[in-house]
DNA sequence: ATATTATTGAAAGTGATTTTCAATAATAAG
DNA sequence: CTTATTATTGAAAATCACTTTCAATAATAT
């Protein structure tokens, strides 16, 4: 059964009018390829997605779209330790929830993982609390990823 | 007062011995300012602590030196989003225990905290025992981060 | 001593990302 | 609606941390 898509304007259109950025179809193209995508893109993959739709997006505008983006929020970018920046939607279809990655130092395949979130939330936050209070400093993210072996990797 | 420094060999003496690889000098060298030093440094900072007493040592070799400590385990690589790789010895001197870091996004300050780190510790292990049991996932390391603002950074 | 193997450094190469800059598109001003 | 102003774009060139190459040197094994 294919997915209900809602026809509205896109949730983050009104980031952008706020925000006083003009969205562009660059900007439109990618943040659709970014929405349409479970895996962890990057700058030069997305550029290849959209070059065959769209061949006249050029690489540079993929990687000052995706600052962008990740300045206003829109987009997370990681570094899964094989050189290239990787990115991905902050919200989104209800699909993807808040999650953090296991990383497969051997092949370099990405899981995402939701469970145990709620622990990691809770602890999370007294640890910020704490912190913030010892040290004064204020935190505005996290990053928790585990390296490992996944399983078609372990021998 | 001076802190007492042990006269034997250094620890990671049989590391090398064991593995079957060379301790030479630019690699004791390299040793030697990574245990002396509170600081994140990157390779080139290294190369050039180094450079002034040891000219002759090549930044190459402060390169593929820290790769090799890195795979032996004797020093861990970080990512602080400025661009270049931090070192930081594995163990050492009582005083570094396992900690983790804060990090300004303003300033690039690093803030080393040991705090909260028996809870994580704790938390971590159930974490990696689910995600064992439900991914067949064997982890083998983690990484955790903070980001924020640092004291002098908030306004 | 001599052979074998590991380590080194200078120079050249790599590759993801940035910068430059002139052209174009979008909004604002008149 | 024009025209002025400003934002956005893309091709090409530049950057820069890091790697590779390769011949020379140093360390161990024979």
């Amino acid at each position: 059964m294919p997915r209900c898509r809602r026809m509205g304007p896109p949730w983050w259109e009104p980031r952008f009018r706020e925000a006083g950025f003009r969205l562009t179809m660059p900007r439109q193209v990618i943040l659709e390829v970014l929405s349409n995508t479970e895996e962890h893109l990057s700058a030069e993959e997305i550029y290849l997605l959209i070059h065959k739709v769209y061949p006249n997006i050029g690489l540079t505008t993929v990687y000052r779209t995706l600052d962008l983006l990740v300045d206003m929020g829109l987009v997370f970018k990681f570094d899964f330790g094989d050189k290239r920046a990787r990115y991905e939607l902050s919200q989104g279809p209800a699909s993807k929830k808040h999650h953090h990655h296991l990383i497969c130092t051997k092949c370099g395949r990405i899981i995402d993982y939701t469970d145990f979130i709620d622990e990691e939330r809770e602890l999370l936050q007294r640890t910020e609390a704490g912190l913030s209070e010892k040290y004064n400093f204020k935190v505005t993210s996290h990053l928790i990823q585990f390296y490992g072996l996944c399983d078609e990797c372990q021998e």
